[in-house]
DNA sequence: ATGAAAGCGCTAACAA
DNA sequence: TTGTTAGCGCTTTCAT
């Protein structure tokens, strides 16, 4: 492994030179630089970034926590940090926190040891909040949820408005059995969701029992049970509304399994647009978050607070809108017509 | 920020027995231990990886370049690889080449300049092959694809045999007329699933006229495109495989566009399984690669090559086997019952 | 069993 | 403009 010794040894010059002419402070002659230059080719040398970061006290790498990246949404997310981050001369270690506080945890301890200089966190796991030792060690901005409490850097999307859209698009075809699957409330993201849904059924004179309420967890199998629940019940809904991509695939099968017909049957939104969604029959209607941009903004966040100068300018919360994608799982309401036609 | 020296002053000791305290040298007293620990403990004092990784001259950090994680194929098998490395104590830096090979070339060397122990490439590139010079600078292992040339460690699917199940399952199913989106020729995996294609057609002594076999670029457009050039020859396939997941989802979407029932009209296998693919109706069939496996295992043979003894061992490849999961999307070929009507 | 000190490869302050 | 040198925080001989 070359070290600047051999650079500098072969261009014959000293280490200092040859530190200058890598970090470009100018200082250096023509000539000199373009042996140094050389040498560097000669030996195909490559700066030691850990020396440096000792050095200098940065590590030019930033920490990201995902709760789950096999989620697209996630990945999608990773994606635009992953792009910024190169950008702008910065590498990102991806720590997979398995929806685990524990070893979310470890994984922010980690990442400290490393010396990261700041942190992406795309999970609320509220926990974290009272840890505010934590948050002192490094800058940190939050993604996708906000853990209770905190008031510092985070890039949101307006998830009530995003749901209230999703709702709104439903009554305004005509729906008023809506039902609900919604994601877990002691996460923020969860809460929005299902308060965007009552303000929008609210508004549109829409009442909302219990029964029409399922609470899943994000996940795949609690989006088919509740579909199972809501289409069994006396009463079953003309429409739903699923509060995540995962919830969205398991109500889909749950629907194909019990031969119910979308939309002619029920009409459905998901929050969260994804690969597959125009792909499906019918192509799905949803709620589509921005993820690629709130990666790089997050990202942008982050550098620009852990390259500012001291006069930490507190970085705000950025809320993103989310976009309704009006496709084919979604129809005007059919009982509803014949309601009105048997009332004519 | 808190250093050894801190708690080697607080705890009365020099920093070696600090050292030697958080490395379990073993050669620390009981007593001046419990000081160093209380010590530590009281500073909230995290050891700095980085001066560590500069004396020691390893980071315990590896590399991982994929090219394009928010596909769910490399979001699966970052999973694995994430958990394996933690388990083992290393941090992973994730890359994403975007499909570019200069963006790859760019990522490596980053890498190398971060001193990285090891990397994980997920992409075949096979420009990479010529540059034996980056080879030499850290322990690589393949994942997924292998360049041209290299016979270095690597950890890849049976594709061929993958192909050959899926298109076999087809031909047991009565189908004659089966057609194929494959992907870059210009990829080992791409090479091989064609062949497995072709394979299992010869076998069932049926041949494989060009219009049958179309070529994408594994991405969802050149499935759309592929699905509507297959289906519009004048005697269309009655069976399709596609060779990824992207394409079969642009293959779906063109079969659903034009109406075309599946299975009913025709029958779909893709290689790749994914979570939407048992919500979709029908559910497809599909040759599931062991996605979170392979990332554990390359993790594990590149951590076993880093920590090896100089004697290297040469890591071998290891070929693990696809699994071919029937579902709903294939039906035994409605068209050659008729035909076999007809000839009685 | 413990500590003193050298040095990993680099940057930055200072000298020349 | 160029070079000398002192560390950054750690591990690791080598004395004691």
């Amino acid at each position: 492994m070359r070290s600047m010794r051999d650079v500098a040894r072969l261009a014959g010059v000293s280490i200092a030179t040859v530190s200058a002419v890598i970090n470009e402070k100018g200082t250096v002659s023509k000539a000199l630089e373009k042996r140094v230059l050389d040498a560097m080719k000669a030996l195909d040398y490559q700066p030691d970034q850990i020396a440096r970061s000792l050095r200098v006290g940065r590590s030019n790498v930033i920490g990201m926590i995902v709760p789950d990246v096999s989620n697209s949404f996630y990945a999608e997310v990773l994606r635009g940090v992953e792009a910024s981050s190169e950008r702008r001369g910065y590498s990102v270690i991806l720590c997979d926190s398995n929806e685990d506080s524990d070893r979310e945890q470890r994984h922010l301890k980690t990442l400290y040891s490393r010396r990261v200089d700041g942190v992406l966190l795309a999970s609320s796991i509220s926990q974290l909040a009272h840890d505010r030792l934590t948050i002192r060690r490094f800058p940190m901005v939050f993604l996708d949820a906000i853990p209770n409490g905190i008031e510092q850097g985070a890039v949101l999307v307006d998830n009530l408005e995003g749901a209230y859209m999703a709702v709104q698009h439903l009554t305004t075809l005509g729906h008023t059995r809506i039902g609900i699957i919604g994601g877990r409330l002691d996460r923020s993201v969860g809460i929005d969701r299902l308060n965007g849904y009552r303000k929008a059924m609210q508004e549109a004179g829409l009442s909302t029992p219990e029964e029409l309420i399922r609470i899943g967890d994000f996940h795949d199998e609690s989006g088919f049970r509740s579909g199972h629940e809501l289409m069994s019940i006396e009463n079953p809904p003309t429409a739903i509304f699923s509060c995540n991509n995962r919830m969205t695939l398991g109500l889909l099968r749950c629907l194909s399994e019990l031969g119910i017909g979308c939309p002619t049957s029920v009409s459905v939104v998901s929050f969260d647009d994804a690969d597959w969604a125009t792909s499906f029959t019918p192509r799905l209607t949803c709620i589509a978050q921005p993820t690629y941009k709130m990666g790089e903004i997050a990202t942008e966040m982050l550098l620009d607070k852990i390259e500012a100068k001291d006069d930490a300018l507190d970085s705000p919360r950025t809320i993103l809108r989310a976009e309704l994608r009006i496709r084919e799982s979604t129809a005007p309401c059919h009982k509803n017509q014949e309601a009105h036609a048997q009332v004519r």
